[in-house]
DNA sequence: CACTCGTGGCA
DNA sequence: TTGCCAAGAGT
């Protein structure tokens, strides 16, 4: 393929139809920085809404690196994928403490960051620093797979390879911000995963895929493996005006979000066991539970079906990760989905 | 490498 | 309703 001309194409084609999205609006490396995190497998019109609001609360990389982390939580709240704000906080501390608050410069440096992966690298280095690195994630995968009539599983991981290669072969060095978004923005409005629209594409002249009708049989990639189930009771046990609330371990699944108290529902602990487990787990009396609500929650790899119930607690010993909250302090703490359907159903019946 | 880790939109 | 998907990284 003409390398040169395929840039000035899809250069060209950025520069005249581009999104106008706030993170194309700074120049600082540690906001472009924030934006490539928060898009990381999540959609654009996703992030808008918190990107906002997460820069007008943590202005500053020094802003951020203060922040209090039950605080980040709750700017991260409803986002997913929550490791990403504390990996996130965890590498801005690092330049803060290691770099003077300027963020590193070569995929060797910035690569080492917690949360800083291949991709993040690649896209912050380009887009902040007009380095030409590649910054390969899904759109470029799929867009490339057609130009270049790559047919390599893109679930694969080793397939990422490949494509950083072909990139390093192709990026612009005049431009390589715009060279690699325009690829990703490629891939967003025109290459997309179902019916590409290549009557409209900028370089569909340098497409093989295209040129062979082979645009809608690729990427290759193979499917995913499907989710399990889960059984869960969640409890809003009150006590006078407070409620009881728990949070959850500091790694795994939604680490350190909180929580109302949940108990696995298994073959050994049925649902009308519930009140006498809990008093016994508590030292204490768990009464009147009433199921409120039903819902199904589905993660990427597992789903909570879970049931709401409302009780009464008294004279409960309460664990160090638990404690009694009254409805203001409720909602200064960062809960996940499924909690806010919990949360949602109890503020409709006026129980907190 | 295989698996974990959220959420909402949409065909 | 179900499955797939969207600017991936950590373990």
């Amino acid at each position: 393929m003409d390398k040169l001309q395929f840039q000035k194409d899809l250069i060209g084609w950025f520069s005249e139809e581009k999104r106008d999205l706030p993170w194309r609006r700074t120049a600082d490396p540690y906001q472009i920085w924030i934006s490539e995190i928060m898009l990381q497998q999540t959609r654009v019109d996703t992030v808008i809404p918190y990107y906002k609001r997460f820069i007008e609360k943590f202005p500053t990389l020094h802003d951020l690196a203060a922040a209090d982390e039950e605080v980040l939580l709750k700017q991260w709240e409803g986002l997913g994928y929550y490791s990403r704000a504390r990996n996130l906080q965890a590498g801005v501390r690092e330049v803060a403490e290691n770099y003077g608050g300027i963020v590193p410069n070569s995929r060797k440096e910035i690569s080492a960051l917690k949360g800083v992966g291949p991709y993040t690298a690649g896209a912050v280095l380009s887009i902040a620093y007009g380095i030409p690195e590649h910054a390969v994630d899904g759109n470029v995968m799929r867009v490339l797979s057609r130009i270049l009539l790559i047919e390599e599983d893109i679930a694969k991981p080793k397939t990422r390879k490949i494509f950083e290669e072909a990139v390093t072969e192709i990026i612009s060095h005049e431009d390589p911000s715009s060279f690699n978004q325009g690829l990703m923005e490629l891939g967003a409005l025109i290459c997309t995963p179902t019916s590409p629209k290549c009557l409209l594409c900028p370089v569909r002249e340098h497409c093989a895929a295209f040129h062979e009708g082979k645009q809608q049989d690729l990427p290759i990639k193979t499917k995913a493996k499907k989710t399990k189930a889960m059984q869960y009771a969640m409890l809003a046990i009150r006590s006078g005006e407070t409620v009881l609330m728990e949070k959850r371990p500091e790694s795994g699944l939604l680490a350190n979000m909180w929580q109302f108290p949940m108990v696995e529902l298994t073959e050994e602990i049925l649902p009308v066991e519930i009140e006498e487990q809990l008093s016994e787990s508590f030292r204490g009396t768990v009464s009147n539970a009433e199921k409120i609500t039903s819902f199904k929650h589905v993660f990427s790899h597992l789903t909570w079906n879970v049931d709401g119930y409302i009780a009464n607690g008294e004279n409960l010993i309460v664990p160090p990760h638990m404690k009694w909250v009254t409805a203001e302090e409720l909602e200064l703490l960062p809960i996940s989905g499924p909690v806010q359907k919990m949360k949602t159903v109890l503020k409709q019946r006026g129980d907190v």
